[in-house]
DNA sequence: TTGTACGCGTTATCAA
DNA sequence: TTGATAACGCGTACAA
């Protein structure tokens, strides 16, 4: 007695479709791939049959036939942050229009998840990776630069390797805020920032120096405060000094959360007390009295770019040299600065 | 002359890695899945050829030939949004650490987007599926549960189908936290709701009118704010009759931002003026002046249940009856209804 | 217009 | 301990 081959209970494929309507597979996939050298009555029959047996193309033997996957690797720090939630909002949406799909990894910030979760994607054979570069050396992507996995950096470079990136005037907006801060009188203004590893970090605190030694003001910075709390911490401490700063800027939006907190703790009020602004625009900011200065950043145009930069090299042309794109940054003054209320 | 097959050129095979070391593919594929029959000199070399190739294995092939893609999807409306993006940190911690990829799918609330990306997921075979149900009936999930789709659904129930759901106490949550408005003795409270078609709006209103019926008030409600700007214009317009409210309950975290900037903007002052509490706890909520009083959900625990519930079945018995789990919320009671600070 | 045979990269079977 | 060979589900080349 023959015994049929084993076959998958729930899925169906073309061969279920094509035995069912009595056809062979290639007819089936002809009609599925809409090619249309097939007779018009023999096509609806099939498409009856594949609609009534829910037949659903499998992608994954598509992908082992052709070459690509139409899947890209988004890897960012963590989605929980608002930052990366709207990288991610901008580039999923850009992915959906292109009909591609998109897998999303978390780092932390760590370089070692980071190689796994790359490795992870290679397996899965993901056409391009857009990705936050976690601090430390990036060189574990080269071989897969080098087996030609499209990848565009975002929010910063890199280290070790070369690829598209794009980034966002950090020194610039900062300087701006600071600068803007002084305008106001102020000539003790601290800086709290994140991680002194990461690249924005870096460029912020630039922005702060060149400001604050452009006047000759003296400098107040701390960094590392990586989270919500450490940055209270920062802050409260900062305002334990009988002369504290009259003015604080905060590195990016975890970092306003806790200096907020510390400041609202130590019962001093903005801007009387203390004036405030930071990086990292969001939407209470304007709810809030009073309204925050910060510098705004276009990040679902970071996202937007990344993506698109990445889907053109993936599409056209890999040829061409890494480029990096420097996204504008703006200043938006409201009233934690000193600015009277419009 | 015989020519080569064209071989993909970036992309190093089991095949490549046999003729290198001069064995046969399945020699290869033992040593990779680390089968130990294998001599250890053979795969010693093997396994240095490999590396040194960068030998990476197709995951798409694998999974082709094995049953499973060890991949999720998770579909959410709006990445953006930190209550899902929070639900997506926790989805994404729980899928690394059992060795599972993630699809993120942002369906906008939009039931047609809900679908296609579902046909997407399916194509990509993925093992299982966390959804954020959108509203509306959502029977063209039912094929992808016949074909043995695994599937969960967070938040709400998704409608017109039967699956496992993790779910919270939108009800009681609301209904303590407008009992305690009643307490600070406002007779005049109002709820400003997302679209009333949301399983958790409608819940969440129940919530409202049991606490405000219970003592003989009068109902005052808006629903269909599913922005910030909608909730706010909602908010200046109720504020605007002479005897407008002396209470208010935003119906979720982006609505109490609306309601906050629509008070601000009045020229209110909480909770002397108008007294505020809201659904959905969120970092800046402490470090407000004055403090908020929120209606805490354990989304991590959401995210996390939803998760576990999914892999579970997905690796252990897929028949037992759908469950329900809904998690338990909290008051969390700062000032902003009018409790002096502590 | 339709069908057959082969290959994509892997794992599984069975024989050597 | 190893290696041919057949699937997995689909698309492509080529015949019929």
């Amino acid at each position: 007695m023959e015994r049929e081959p084993f076959r998958n209970p729930g899925r169906v494929t073309l061969r279920d479709v094509a035995q069912e309507a009595g056809v062979s597979i290639k007819t089936v996939s002809r009609v599925i791939n809409g090619e249309r050298e097939v007779n018009p009555e023999t096509a609806a029959r099939v498409s009856e049959v594949a609609a009534k047996l829910g037949y659903r193309p499998n992608e994954l033997a598509r992908s082992l036939k052709g070459r690509r996957t139409r899947t890209i690797g988004l890897m960012i720090a963590d989605i929980s942050n608002p930052f990366y939630a709207a990288l991610a909002r901008a580039v999923e949406e850009v992915a959906r229009s292109r009909g591609y799909t998109m897998i999303l990894c978390a780092s932390s910030e760590d370089p070692e998840i980071e190689r796994e979760y790359v490795e992870v994607l290679s397996g899965r054979r993901v056409d391009g990776l857009l990705f936050v570069p976690a601090p430390g050396d990036g060189s574990h992507l080269r071989r897969e630069q080098e087996a030609g996995l499209p990848m565009v950096a975002i929010d910063r470079p890199a280290e070790g390797i070369r690829t598209d990136t794009v980034m966002v005037q950090n020194a610039a907006g900062t300087r701006k805020a600071v600068e803007h801060l002084i305008s106001h009188g102020h000539r003790h203004i601290a800086f709290i920032g994140d991680d002194k590893r990461l690249h924005t970090t870096r460029k912020r605190l630039q922005g702060y120096l060149e400001a604050t030694r452009a006047t000759g003001l003296r400098e107040c910075f701390r960094l590392g405060c990586s989270t919500t709390s450490a940055a209270e911490e920062a802050m409260l401490e900062l305002l334990e000094a009988p002369d504290h700063p009259t003015a604080i800027f905060a590195g990016n939006n975890l970092i306003s959360t806790g200096v907020l907190e510390a400041i609202a703790r130590a019962g001093l009020r903005i801007p009387y007390d203390i004036a405030f602004a930071g990086f990292d625009d969001f939407p209470l900011a304007s709810a809030l009295r009073p309204r925050l200065t910060l510098v705004r950043q276009p990040v679902d145009e970071l996202g937007r770019k990344a993506a698109e930069l990445l889907f053109d090299r993936l599409e056209g042309e890999k040829s061409s040299s890494p480029s990096r794109i420097i996204l504008p940054t703006r200043l938006i003054v409201r009233e934690s600065c000193g600015c009277a209320p419009s």
